[in-house]
DNA sequence: TCTGGGGTCCTAGGACCC
DNA sequence: TCTGGGGTCCTAGGACCC
């Protein structure tokens, strides 16, 4: 027995904590540059916001249907995120967390569900202020399906339970097939032309051989878990990252290289980071930049790719490859509106940050200086191992004696400190 | 004229998720 | 004017091996 907790419009209501006045109006959140939505609340949705549309074609609700916009803030929403689970965890025997917004928890020898389905949902709403929809199934699929009606359905209350046979069949016939968890729009468009329209048509079609010879393997485990047969295990194993990416569209498009190569410089350091967190080295480094898809006359793509002889996560190497890389494909002219950095072919170990470019009597290194001697003055004398300042020809690094295996080479990392 | 058989590993690309 | 940022999994096909 396996429930679905899944946060309504999440980082909308994350958003409404601290501004309440706006709980039952139209609600977005913007993505990065405030280009398009994020998550919207059912009052946008009503008004036909869809997600991930580009800003400028509904802004203008804001002034006939007072909507109200939100630029994004994930620090807050990891935040919340963070509390909403360990409430879970406390209330629940296991959980396995999905996303930023859901996670499923074990049911198995709980005597009443539906009550302790009411239970958590009042919890995370009382406690935290997030509302939230339950979906309890025997399957993965049939709870995230339980989960969808929870929150589509007038009637449910936020919780619906699909563990009898006889709710799967006339809920399932009730779901489109496009909804059901793993269906995407590709697949959903050929399963149609089939004749397959609902949850229920995928899960008693008998001819088995047909749908893996079309879709592969994936649509079997999915028809079987809504046959009520496991076939996605409850805990998948936390494995590390095979690859991290980092990257972000600009506001405006790009011409300049200096620009491009601050940003390239920017998200490998934040790459890098991650990687080591998961004590990674990485042995392939890619770099890419866009034209903007949108324009009609879009111009040529960068991408350049590396194998690493040596392992590293070591970031100023790294730095050092993707600028080559940036200037190998850079092309004069060219427009770019979004860049970013893939490191890839992670090996386990750790490196130290060995090479470093001889520092330089700036107001930046002054600055730096005065951090570092104040975390050491309140933080004690082996906070921070090393740092570096700089993102691209200026980079520079201290090496200070200082023992603790902490360290961090982001600007804005030690900024915090202050 | 005739041109093995069986396997692994890697890569690119598609589809999907939030 | 203005269009997100991450990820995973699967498959097909090519390179390569003996």
């Amino acid at each position: 027995m396996i429930a679905l907790v899944d946060c309504n419009a999440f980082f909308c209501s994350c958003e409404l904590i601290f501004a309440p006045e706006y709980k039952n109006k139209p609600v977005v959140v913007l993505s990065n540059n405030d280009g398009c939505a994020l998550a919207r609340t059912d009052e946008a949705k009503a008004l036909g916001i869809k997600m991930a549309q580009p800003y400028f074609e509904f802004k203008h609700f804001e002034k006939t249907h007072g909507l109200k916009t939100f630029s994004s803030n994930f620090a807050l929403y990891i935040n919340i995120s963070d509390r909403v689970m360990n409430l879970l965890e406390k209330m629940s025997p296991d959980i396995a967390v999905y996303s930023v917004d859901e996670a499923f928890l074990d049911l198995k020898g709980m005597p009443n569900v539906e009550k302790f389905a009411y239970e958590v949902k009042d919890k995370i709403l009382n406690h935290i202020g997030i509302p939230v929809g339950v979906g309890i199934g025997p399957t993965k699929v049939l709870a995230k399906a339980a989960n969808f009606l929870a929150k589509t359905s007038k009637k449910a209350k936020g919780v619906v339970n699909l563990m009898s046979r006889k709710h799967q069949d006339v809920a399932l016939e009730r779901i489109e097939i496009l909804e059901i968890w793993g269906i995407g729009r590709a697949t959903a468009a050929k399963l149609k032309a089939m004749g397959i329209k609902t949850a229920k048509d995928l899960r008693d079609y008998s001819n088995e051989k047909l749908l893996q010879k079309i879709f592969g393997k994936t649509i079997l485990q999915i028809k079987n878990e809504l046959m009520g047969i496991q076939c996605f295990p409850f805990h998948k194993a936390e494995a590390a990252k095979k690859e991290i990416m980092c990257s972000r569209t600009f506001a405006k498009s790009v011409y300049d290289i200096e620009v491009l190569k601050e940003s390239v410089a920017t998200y490998v350091t934040d790459a890098a980071e991650k990687m080591r967190s998961q004590g990674s080295l990485c042995s392939e480094i890619s770099v890419f930049a866009r034209s903007n898809p949108h324009n009609e006359l879009e111009q040529g793509s960068l991408y350049e790719s590396e194998r690493l002889r040596n392992p590293t996560a070591n970031t100023l190497k790294l730095i050092k490859h993707a600028l080559a890389l940036t200037e190998k494909g850079y092309q004069l002219g060219h427009e770019y509106k979004k860049v970013g950095v893939k490191l890839g072919q992670f090996s386990q170990g750790t490196d130290y940050q060995v090479d470093f470019l001889s520092p330089q009597d700036t107001p930046e290194e002054h600055e730096l200086m005065a951090v570092l001697d104040h975390i050491n003055y309140y933080e004690g004398d082996q906070t921070i191992k090393s740092a570096a300042c700089g993102t691209t020809d200026n980079a520079w690094r201290m090496n200070r004696n200082f023992k603790s295996p902490r360290y961090t080479t982001s600007w804005n990392e030690l900024k915090k400190f202050n």
